[in-house]
DNA sequence: GTGAAAGCGCTAACAC
DNA sequence: GTGTTAGCGCTTTCAC
C-alpha cells in the first residue's frame, strides 16, 4: 500500500487533509487600502519573503486587501476558515482589524511594533530597532546646524512614525539640542501638503530636511527641485527609511534601511513555527544599516 | 433547522464545503519573479482589482511567485488542488507556466495577450487595444521631427513589447516614414544599458525618446537629467505606459494609459463567470487613454 | 507493523 | 417541502 503510494506520487488533497486536521495550511496577509494608494517597496519587499518564508512551511498566502468596514475581506476569510492565522502589514492605533484578532483570539503578527494599548496581544510582533536606528542617524544628521534641521512625517497614529519620532527626540536630547524650538512637521498626507510646509519651512530658514520615510521624502525632493532647489548643494534631504528610489537617485539620498523582506520572513517564519508548537521568538528585533551617501 | 441557521447566523466551512463541491473558492495569481524586482504599479493596481473581483465571487486570491523553476509554489499549490484557476499577470513565448497550465487543462486568465502559439488555449485573455492605443500614441509623438524618434523597450519575448513594436511600426507605416532608418532599442534590462543606450542615441543626433514601459522612461529622465539635458526642453520623452509617476512628474510626460485595475477585474470576472458556467466573454479587449502633458 | 472504521463539516441524492 | 444517508479525501484511533 505505502509502496503504491510512493510510486505513484501520491499528492494528499489540502482541502481533506485540512479537513481531518483542523487547519488549513494558509495564512492571511493583510494589506490596508492606504498602502495600495502609494508605491511602497516595503509591501512589495516584505510580501515577497513572506510568500517565499511560508512556502517552505507549505502555507499558501491570501491577500485581504482590508477596507476597515463591514464585510471586509478578512472578516470573511476569517468567518469561513480559510486561513489559520494573519500577518498584518502596518500597525496602528485604534485599530478594528487589530482588536478583531485579538477578540477571536487569532494567531497573529505584525510588521512592526503593537502601540502600547496591546502590548503582548500578538503572538508574533517583528519590528526592526526603529528608534535606535533613528536616534543614530539623526545624530549624524544633526551634527551639522543643527537648528536648521526640520522632521517631515506622516500619520503619527501608526506606530512606525511614532518609532521614529522618538529616535529623533532622543538624538537631539543626547546631544543637549533644545526640543522646543524642534522643527518637526507630520501629518503630511499629500504631496501638496508637504509642497507647503516645505516652502513654510524654507522661509525659517530650514534647509536640512529629515522625512520620516521614503515615500516622503520623494515628495520633498519634488518640491525643492521645482522651486530649483538642488540636493545636496542648496538644501540637505535623508530619510529615515531607506528605498531604492533614494539609493538610485540622482543625487543619491542618505537613509536609514530597515529591511523588509528580512522583517516579513522573520514574522512569517516566527508565527508559522508557533503554529507548530515549535519554539519561537515573539518579539524579534532586527538590526537597520545606516547609508550615508 | 432553518431557523436555527438563520438565528445562529452560521457560517459554512470553507473547506468542507470545498470537498464535497470539489472546488476551493480560491484562486492562484501568478507573479513573476521579475515583477518583484521592479516597482510596477502595474501589479499593485492590478492586484487590488483582483482582489476586490474575487471577493465579489467569494473568491480568495493566493499568490504564487513564480519561479519557472521546478517546485515552484505554483505548481505545489495545484499539486495540493488548493484553487480553482489561475490567473497570470504577464505573457510571454515559450513560458514553461502557461504550458503547465494548458497541459494540465487549468481554468486561466491572462493578463494580455497569449503569443500565437498559445492561441485560444486560456478560458480569458483580457487585453487593453496595446497595438491600436500605440500606433494612435506613435502617431502624435511621430508628427515632430520623426527622424530624431528612438523607441526603447526592454524584453521582447514578453508579447505586451510585441505589440507595442507592432503599433509603433504601423504608426511609421502609416505616416509613410521609413522602416530601415528607425532607431529601435530593445532588450534594455538594466539602469546602466538605458543609460548606455541613450547616451548612444544622443550622439546619433535622437532627441526624442519614446518608452515602452514606464519603468524604462523613469531610467530614461534619469539618464538624461545625469546628463544636463532637460525634458521638454532639450529632449522630449514619452511612454507607450502610463503612470503615477510620470503623470507627477514635474514636467509631466505624456503617455498611452492602459488601465491595469480594470484589465485585473475584467480578467477575474470572466473567469469566475466562466467557473460558474454563466455566459462569458473568452477574449476582453479594453480600451486605452492618450493623455498629452 | 497493517487494516478497518469513525469522523472532520459539508453537499447531493435520495427517500418520505 | 423536510429528513436521512452516502460520500468528498483525508487523519486518527483502535483492533488485529
Amino acid at each position: 500500500m505505502l509502496d503504491y503510494i510512493e510510486i505513484h506520487n501520491y499528492i494528499p488533497n489540502a482541502a481533506a487533509k485540512g479537513l481531518a486536521e483542523r487547519r488549513t495550511f494558509n495564512l492571511a496577509l493583510v494589506i490596508p487600502h492606504s498602502f495600495l494608494c502609494l508605491d511602497l517597496p516595503f509591501l512589495r519587499e516584505s510580501m515577497r519573503a513572506i510568500c517565499q518564508e511560508a512556502f517552505l512551511f507549505d502555507y499558501n498566502v491570501m491577500v485581504c486587501l482590508s477596507t476597515g468596514k463591514k464585510s471586509d475581506p478578512l472578516i470573511r476569510t476569517l468567518d469561513h476558515r480559510k486561513v489559520d492565522c494573519v500577518i498584518l502589514t502596518r500597525t496602528a492605533e485604534h485599530d478594528p482589524i487589530t482588536e478583531l484578532l485579538i477578540d477571536r483570539e487569532i494567531p497573529f503578527a505584525t510588521l512592526g511594533s503593537l502601540p502600547n494599548s496591546y502590548f503582548g496581544k500578538a503572538t508574533v510582533e517583528a519590528d526592526h530597532l526603529q528608534t535606535e536606528g533613528c536616534c543614530a542617524f539623526s545624530r549624524i544628521f544633526l551634527s551639522e546646524s543643527p537648528d536648521r534641521v526640520a522632521l517631515l512625517g506622516n500619520d503619527l497614529s501608526y506606530v512606525v512614525n511614532q518609532s521614529r519620532l522618538t529616535g529623533f527626540t532622543e538624538a537631539r536630547k543626547s546631544l543637549s539640542l533644545p526640543l522646543d524650538r524642534t522643527s518637526v512637521r507630520v501629518g503630511l498626507d499629500t504631496p501638496e501638503i508637504i509642497r507647503t510646509a516645505v516652502s513654510d519651512l524654507l522661509q525659517q530658514g530650514i534647509h536640512r530636511f529629515l522625512c520620516m520615510d521614503d515615500e516622503i521624502c520623494i515628495q520633498v525632493l519634488v518640491a525643492l527641485t521645482s522651486m530649483g532647489l538642488t540636493h545636496p548643494k542648496d538644501v540637505q534631504v535623508a530619510s529615515l527609511c531607506d528605498s531604492p528610489i533614494l539609493k538610485n537617485h540622482v543625487p543619491p539620498v542618505s537613509a536609514v534601511e530597515f529591511d523588509p523582506a528580512e522583517l516579513g520572513r522573520t514574522a512569517c517564519r516566527e508565527l508559522l513555527l508557533s503554529l507548530q508548537g515549535e519554539s519561537f521568538d515573539p518579539t524579534p528585533r532586527l538590526d537597520y544599516q545606516i547609508h550615508l551617501r
